[in-house]
DNA sequence: TTGTAAGCGTTATCAC
DNA sequence: GTGATAACGCTTACAA
């Protein structure tokens, strides 16, 4: 590998010189430039990054901490990272917790190791007070995706709004009743209730369940069509896996999916568009939330101090397919 | 982030005794040693990578160049790339080429940048001349993972064996008859063939079709069963997708799966278990393809110089599951 | 066993 | 405009 001194005495100039021409901010005579920039070329000169951060300037490096990289979702939003990380030449040093709460915080260690210039983290415990102390204690800017991090830069999806985002569609292709499938409790849920009230729908024909097995799920949606036969119902699960062991069982129990329910999923995975019917699903701006998290941690590296702390909250979508 | 100068001080020796300590290599005297460590214990030092690297010494940097990270059966992959590497203490810097010509080859350019240690590729055509160019230039080592490059360190699976493998299981299930779903140049295909042939199986009742859409695939498999309707048809399909496209359509048939045929997928994807029946497949042995690469990578990194290229070819595994 | 000194490849601060 | 020179934090001789 040629470096910059190397090139100064092929050209005749000093290795100053040659950064200069390099990284093309000062002025340079122009035909000292000129052979300096043919001499790099032709040498295939490749900035030594280690060199340039270890002087103090920045590395390029953007450290990305998830929590499960195999996880579709993560891999998605990882591949987002990425792309949008090297548009601003950004490299991306990759740490996979696997929820492993130690090796998170051997992680935070590791990446300082590193010196690079900010974090991209998906925290397993966004709000648990040792990790907010690890970040406190880094020097570098941090930002977290996918979840509302308290005190810290984060962007995350409306979980809430995108219940609202599925009653309305559910009340607009003609469904008279409602059924969520997972934790009462979940802000999806809560959005979805407070979207149906609003348009007037009356609570007795909104209910949820939750889903712990195969058999538990078909005793209950086998009761549930067997009152009120003639509403269609509109089922909104809390993921998409669970929404597709919906459609197994309403294929099970002959429940025709969208002449007697709709089913909406979330997350909008690839293997919901394999299922027959194809499934729809609310689905998470991934590549926003990864472009917005990106530009946000670039904006603290280049604009270092204290900033109020920013939250951004996207709005999901609905990508509507056959099941509905 | 405190420096070994400033250990050094704080511990009055000199600022190489402190290396020496924090490597532990050379003998120190006890209670300096336990003066140094305390206090870096206490200020939570952090080697600084880009000085160690700079100096000519290791990164403890991996570059991990993959195809589609998004991508299940990559993500898996990339997982245990990192399990596996930082096991062995190094960290990954991660490139995803999404199969763009141009990006692997910026990447190639990239990665020399950091200095890595050594670099771990899926690339996108493992045996064109310009790839292995670029490979030449570097002067780290390379190894390839799940494909087999030549001249290269490659670990792969052994998909002809594969084949065969699935070959047999089908014949001990009692299936008379088979039927392979992709190209008919696919490595799969020829170990399926000769596997049955090898366990006697007239080739008459062997054939292959490939599959295009949906509906040319119901006319194709619509055909098969009219003909032959005693014989029980064993079905291996290129991939699982695919597999799951074949559940589906035996289920429009009305052809019963395990009575009348078995179907075998391939990579045993996470999404295939969530299929009704869940989808029997060939698995990739994932994490030891993982493993294996890193180690031999890192096998490369600590011996450095010519070595005869080494090409681990692995098995396939069959995860029997039910539709089949 | 420990300290001194040099050097890795940059960028930044000076002079000229 | 351009060239010395110092500095970043570490490892590796070499000296004591």
């Amino acid at each position: 590998m040629i470096t910059m001194a190397e090139i100064a005495k092929l050209t005749h100039v000093s290795q100053p010189t040659v950064s200069r021409v390099l990284n093309g901010n000062t002025k340079v005579a122009p035909e000292i430039s000129e052979r300096v920039l043919a001499c790099a070329r032709e040498h295939n000169y490749q900035l030594n990054a280690l060199a340039k951060g270890l002087q103090g300037s920045k590395t390029q490096l953007m450290g990305v901490l998830l929590t499960d990289i195999s996880n579709g979702f993560f891999a998605e939003l990882a591949k987002q990272i990425e792309m949008e990380a090297r548009k601003k030449g950004y490299s991306i040093i990759l740490f996979n917790s696997r929820y492993h709460l130690e090796l998170e915080q051997e992680y935070m260690n590791v990446v300082r190791r590193y010196h690079v210039d900010g974090i991209l983290a998906v925290p397993i415990r966004e709000n648990s007070a040792e990790w907010a102390e690890s970040v406190k204690g880094l020097d570098v800017p941090v930002v977290v995706a996918t979840r509302h991090a308290k005190g810290i830069d984060s962007v995350y999806l409306d979980h809430d709004g995108a219940g609202e985002l599925v009653a309305g569609h559910l009340l607009e292709r003609g469904y008279g009743r409602f059924l969520f499938i997972g934790r009462s409790y979940d802000a999806k849920y809560i959005g979805f209730r407070r979207g149906l009230d609003k348009l007037g729908v009356d609570g007795r024909f909104i209910s949820s369940i939750e889903f712990h097995n195969d058999e538990q799920l078909l005793q209950d949606l086998d009761g549930y069509f067997q009152m009120d036969g003639k509403l269609r119902a509109g089922i909104f699960a809390y993921n998409d896996i669970c929404a597709i062991h919906v459609l197994d069982i309403l294929r099970r129990l002959n429940v025709p999916v969208t002449e007697r329910c709709g089913v909406i999923g979330f997350d909008n995975t690839e293997i919901g568009a394999y299922m027959n019917p194809k499934l729809s699903s609310v689905s998470q701006p991934i590549s926003r939330m990864a472009a917005e998290a990106v530009n946000r941690l670039i904006y603290r590296i280049e604009n270092p101090g204290t900033h109020p702390v920013w939250n951004r909250s996207l709005q999901a979508e609905l990508s509507v397919k056959d099941s509905s």
